[in-house]
DNA sequence: AAAGCACCCAACCGCAGAGTC
DNA sequence: TGACTCTGCGGTTGGGTGCTT
């Protein structure tokens, strides 16, 4: 596999985008659609790397994206996810609507791992809840090597929250595996009226490891006891009732997410049951088996 | 007031999977 | 089949900002 040049290449600007390039990349991708992010750059007047102007996009100037402000639910649901995903931004991202992985995965670094650490509610290297937190939480010695500064007191503004739910999960008799949903930006598409639309089928997906677990969405969708996480068979709702494209101007972001607790305890719960199954009653799918490495 | 420290987060880097030729 | 490109992911860095001393 070779790697394409990037950011190497002389005379592309790097560093803090300026607003102008900014408005070059966002009017650029609103007149002709996300992807070819190689030739992207040139075509918009950008001196940017495709990469860069992806990772803008993506992180920063998307329209859905919900900046700042993690909410206690989110934070709370964060912390399971990891429990059982480990460091799978993407996945975790995934399940919160509007978030970047880039923006979990800060927000796990300077905040949540620093916090279940002082509470010794997770082994940090392996990922998982710890059943004896004081136990372990003394075994690590309080060494973080990968972290360049060392922290006073664990952070200053460390923010501390009662949590004590890990153990409420009620026993399921049922398991079904998660809903593959991507939430993604709203791939605008130029049609010949010069109208845009909105692909769905881009848009619910197109990671390798979504298309890894594309087989199973169908399936995933049995009604379950756990609840039906989305409506209809749709999973959040994201696509249009016949599947196919739709109106942009029909799309309110907001509409189109589970933002109550609710929901989001639903999904974690999935996870979870889907991790604590019997490997010998089920014969996992890829993805499922990817959770379970 | 200013120097030093700690924190936050946007952006970069390198790797790897998937697709194409 | 292998080389190459495109894309996405996770780890890491470094500059800006605010707090402490």
């Amino acid at each position: 596999m070779g790697r394409a040049p990037c950011c190497s290449k002389v005379g592309l600007h790097k560093g803090p985008w300026t607003p102008k390039e900014d408005a070059l990349l966002t009017k650029y991708i609103q007149a002709h659609g996300e992807g070819q992010w190689k030739s992207l750059p040139k075509k918009a007047g950008l001196l940017r790397c495709g990469k860069s102007c992806r990772l803008r996009w993506m992180n920063y100037l998307r329209p859905d994206i919900k900046r700042g402000n993690i909410a206690p639910e989110e934070d709370d649901l964060i912390i399971r996810m990891h429990s059982l995903l480990g460091n799978r931004w993407s996945l975790i991202a995934g399940r919160l609507p509007g978030r970047t992985d880039n923006e979990i995965k800060n927000y796990w670094n300077t905040h949540l791992s620093k916090k279940l650490k002082i509470q010794g509610t997770e082994d940090t290297d392996t990922h998982k809840m710890l059943e004896n937190p004081q136990e372990e939480a003394a075994s690590d010695g309080g060494n973080n090597n990968k972290k360049k500064k060392k922290k006073k007191n664990g952070g200053k503004k460390n923010k501390q929250k009662n949590k004590g739910k890990e153990n409420d999960e009620p026993p399921k008799t049922q398991v079904y595996l998660p809903k593959p949903i991507r939430v993604k930006a709203m791939y605008l598409q130029r049609t010949d009226s010069n109208t845009f639309t909105f692909d769905s089928n881009s848009a619910s997906g197109s990671t390798s490891q979504e298309k890894e677990e594309s087989p199973v969405t169908k399936e995933s969708n049995v009604v379950s006891e756990v609840g039906n996480v989305g409506e209809e068979s749709d999973g959040f709702g994201f696509f249009s009732e016949d599947h196919d494209l739709v109106n942009v101007s029909d799309i309110e972001c907001h509409s189109y997410f589970p933002t109550d607790h609710g929901n989001l305890q639903q999904l974690y719960e999935e996870y979870f049951q889907l991790l604590n199954m019997d490997h010998g009653q089920f014969e996992l799918n890829s993805f499922a088996e990817s959770l379970l490495d």
